[in-house]
RNA sequence: GACGCAAAACGUUCUAUCGCUAUCCCGAUUUGUCGGGAGGGAGGAAAGUCCGGGCAACGCAGAGCAUCCUGCUUCCUAACCGGAAGGCGCCGACAGCCGGCGACAGCCAGUGCCACAGAAAAUAUACCGCCCCAACUUGUUGGGGUAAGGGUGAAAACGUGAGGUAAGAGCUCACGGCGAUUACGGGCGACCGUAGUGGCGGUAAACCUCAGGAGUUGAAAAACCAAAUAGGUCCCGGAAGUGGAGUGGCUCGCUCCCGUAUAACGAUUUAUCGUAUCGCCGGGAUGGGUAGGUUGCUAAAGCCUGUCAGCAAUGGCAGGCGCAGAUUAAUGAUAGAAGUCGCUUAAGCGAUACAGAACCCGGCUUACAGAUUUGCUGCUGAU
RNA sequence: CGGGAUGUAGCGUAGCCCGGUAUCGCGCCAGCAUGGGGUGCUGGAGGUCGUAGGUUCAAAUCCUGCCAUCCCGA
């Protein structure tokens, strides 16, 4: 199921600050991962959301740009890679994907490290 | 014809697959939603947040002061540090035309400042020079007058000529320059022309003076909703752990004593006692706050066409259109084709900008591949 | 989204209000002193004053537009 609604963003403040505050983090580069297992009743296995630092783009179109690209991605390997183990042990977690590289990445490259995350991100989660 | 300048208007398109978002319709439904379909879904600057409004909350007798902003005139506008037309000045080697630019009120209100150089930088404090007087050691000294000449400077006491004088000086006169003011004429007005009068360094993006204007805070404003949690106030009802000791690092717990309604402890009230009230438990009511949701939220000082008024900005009338509404934040990703431009004989290769709504409008400023139209010229060629 | 401050030599700063000469410390270079180094003493170099315009005889300073950095409110 190719689909990324509503439900499937973390969009909940108080979940997004115990998140950064007591979730656990890895780095696949260009991006950073912190997760959390939830206990909150949610209809998918995972929330997500994708954060890029103004600071490092400045201008609105670039980390437009970047959320698309990595949002597609996501979109495209999430069912695969990390759906179908979540619900095989049956757990529930939260995610955020910052992105930390210095230049504009192509969607090629975005994508290919995006299923190398997502399939440490299981690894992670199986611990 | 090229370049440049100015103004106006544009700023990619189509197809396929997989998605996102709100609206409407149909169906299902456990009323939470789910499935299907339809036609919508970033800009000329959405940007910077530099001005002005709408809208909202709070405040508000009137006047003055302070602070800040604006500054030629007349119009336009909801309003404006905006726009249009005009006046004046400057620039384009140039009289005019044409184009561009102008914080363009007032240093004849007052105060301040004008480095260095120079005699002197503003009521002329006289270096050289010129002139007069005095003294004597006859070419010096002292006293006085003088801003015409020298040199300095960004700027030198309005410029040139004549009269005048011991020598000189707007001291006087003629012509000319500047800005002030009075009268007349033209213009709605800024202002222009003519004549007269008194005057003559610059600087107000120096303090300031004059005239006009400004209440404060911003959609995270503001209004509403019903659950959960903690707690405030009020009302009703209830009655027992709320006292002491031990154990224990502490809490909980356990054990013992006391008490269970005329009780005990603490606080308030009172000179004191008594009485009364509060504390504890349960229920109810009520207002406020936090996360969340809804409204605000997109129909707008709107856009297009025609016509009328006006030099124009703009306005009136008629007809038509119905044009993004997200909220950790949609408007996308991939592939192919076409268009435009550059290189190239062609095939082909490369480029396709600046940039992403966040309550909404009107401007200004800044960024921008390419490309269109109009106007202008001091350049070039031909006639 | 709203508000405020700051850009000066390699680094940290003064000067800006009230216009004319850009200061100080560390660092750098050269010399002296020492057997040599450090310390010390003496001398020197090094600046588009963030950027583009304007006002002015003259701008780091006054005015305007941009750029960058930092901070604050929520």
């Amino acid at each position: 199921m190719y689909t990324f609604k509503k439900e499937e963003r973390l969009c909940n403040k108080v979940l997004i600050e115990q998140l950064f505050h007591s979730g656990s983090s890895f780095l696949c580069y260009p991006f950073r991962v912190t997760w959390l297992p939830s206990a909150a009743s949610q209809h998918f296995p995972a929330q997500v959301l994708f954060a890029v630092p103004k600071k490092r783009f400045k201008k609105a179109v670039d980390r437009n740009a970047i959320k698309r690209r990595a949002r597609e991605a996501y979109r495209l390997h999430k069912q695969q890679h990390l759906y179908n183990q979540l619900t095989g042990t049956g757990k529930k977690i939260i995610i955020s994907i910052g992105y930390i590289g210095k230049e504009l990445a192509g969607y090629e490259q975005v994508e290919k490290k995006m299923v190398k995350l997502l399939v440490q991100l299981c690894g992670e989660v199986a611990k």
